[in-house]
DNA sequence: TTGAAAGCGATACCAG
DNA sequence: CTGGTATCGCTTTCAA
């Protein structure tokens, strides 16, 4: 800058102006400048102006997700992407797979990072540590889990609902021998989804059995193999609910390698693209991930233009989307 | 930073030492420092400590895609972050959705923000606004694209090869008439797949229908509708060529919608989570996602570290992979 | 309309 | 082992 500021002639000051665009600088020499910046490849420096700058924002939020490379992570962060970009805020984007120190870590240097606003997704199952860091004024909004130890926004889905709802679907046409697969069950997510299934059944009077319902299943792979084990019961289940959508897809897995794919019915959690290609068409509880990530935008940018109300805690409904996988009724001999 | 060295009773040279853990300080001090850190959330200026800092990197690095929603760009910028995370780098990522302006004003953006390198799968036609961009000092890779009007590193498939092994892979069954859908023209990408399309054919001394080579499709919707119209003709593809993954979807949607699913063969660029749970399962052209993410993360580094040898070209061969969709002969009674 | 000087939060360099 | 002082690149404040 003080080199653009010499070779146009002028003082700092006024190269400043220029470059911000701001009144009182003749028309005569903002081309002197203009054209010094040009002839210099001088690039304002955004962290030392923010420095100086009273009430500065860096325009950077942080988005520490599950994993970017899952489609429910990846739709959330492209519905935020969108909201800062009308705002000129660009996203910092993380994974965390589920590692609570890499989230305690990482949420770290994003407010060392002075960054003006976190989305968090969290990995771990107490957040008390957020405490400190959100005293530092960086407001953060929770998406998909709700916040333990510390208060603070959160957007989420009505996991119980939406478990019970594809559980009674089942349930309605018949089945009584109902598979679960779930996720880790240290995620809240994952044990709602379990409460709504098991909840479907003791409205009606019935348990489920114990041996179908597995949790703790981390990958597509896992699903698939303990799907298989299922089915090769003397008393296999007649359908499946899946707790996440790569769940889904590993139970999808190993139907189709049995050739069950029109025999068992089942009902996922989590939309994802082409399950109405799947044959027959998956059936699942959707999140609107579009919708959810615009709410969590949202409530981000209301704290940060200074919002210090109570904690606002969004449940967006999910929806049954009936496909064809979902509507096999239960064979005939079975009870 | 000056209340925590008040508070300790030492100077701001020695908060500094504790913070940034620099040697030779007695465990006594620092212990005292650590204690007023605490007690007055002190969190060090990223931003400001660079400012002075010799050679200071922001451990930013900025990735530009096309859409982050999309499990092409997704994937990608996954095994990017992967990498960066072992340079303790954060990535900045945004969607460029093949707007050009967008593209131009978020590399300025991230220029200004210091970005350490950059990582870009353009949307413009030509990049020679980058030629100043770069001066300033900043590397850049390319990914999927080349680059033009600008010089620097590039990852990216051989899309000739792959659409040409996909062609001949439809030929040799038989097919005559095989339809290609593909994507906006003024992508490098679609062209050179359109070519290996016809360098297929040609190799073989025969020529495509021009009426059922389809570009500048967008969507999948798009491509559903497309599709729909040839089949629709008098002398229908009894094959197609699909110049995308989000094409490939919308090309299964028309063929289920008319129940030819398993009579019209279909061979698409671009693997994608379930592809292979389809019925049939879709045979496609995979590109390594992992790979090339790696590839252009090694490239930016060794850039960033320093390395200004030439620019690097690298083209990673992409692989068929045949699982059924594409194996299905032409209708006996076709030619 | 323009500029000089002070200061943002931190590190570099050199003394003590 | 510890501290003072200049300085990073820019904005603010105030004066000309």
């Amino acid at each position: 800058m003080r080199d653009v500021a010499a070779l146009a002639g002028v003082s700092l000051k006024t190269v400043s102006r220029v470059v911000n665009g701001e009144p009182g600088v003749s028309p005569d020499v903002r081309d002197r400048v203009r054209a010094a910046v040009g002839r210099l490849d001088y690039r304002p420096n955004l962290a030392a102006s923010n420095l100086r700058r009273t009430g500065a924002r860096t325009g950077l939020v942080g988005a520490l997700v599950q994993d970017l490379s899952n489609s429910f992570s990846a739709g959330l962060l492209r519905a935020l992407e969108d909201a800062a970009r009308r705002r000129s805020t660009a996203v910092l984007a993380a994974s965390l797979d589920e590692e609570a120190e890499r989230e305690e870590a990482l949420v770290h240097d994003l407010v060392t990072r002075r960054v003006d606003g976190l989305v968090l997704m969290p990995a771990s199952e107490r957040q008390d540590y957020l405490v400190a860091e959100l005293r530092t004024g960086t407001p953060a909004v929770f998406v998909d889990r709700p916040p333990r130890g510390v208060d603070a926004d959160s957007v989420r889905v009505d996991n119980v609902e939406g478990s019970r709802a594809a559980t009674e679907h089942l349930l309605d046409l018949g089945h009584r021998r109902v598979a679960a697969l779930l996720d880790i069950e240290t995620i809240p997510t994952a044990e709602e989804r379990r409460a709504g299934f098991t909840a479907a059944f003791t409205a009606r009077g019935l348990r489920p059995d114990p041996r179908l319902v597995v949790p703790n299943l981390r990958s597509t792979d896992e699903a698939t193999e303990v799907m298989h084990a299922l089915l090769a019961l003397d008393d296999p289940p007649t359908a499946v609910f899946t707790g996440r959508n790569i769940l889904s897809a590993g139970a999808v897995r190993a139907l189709a390698e049995r050739g069950l794919r029109r025999e068992v019915a089942l009902v996922g959690f989590d939309d994802f693209p082409l399950a109405d290609l799947l044959d027959p068409p998956l059936t699942v509880i959707r999140q609107d991930v579009q919708r959810i990530g615009a709410t969590v935008a949202d409530l981000l940018f209301e704290r940060i233009d200074g919002d210090t109300s109570p904690p606002r805690h969004v449940v967006i409904e999910p929806t049954l989307v009936a496909r064809g996988s979902g509507e096999i009724p239960p064979p005939p001999r079975t009870r």
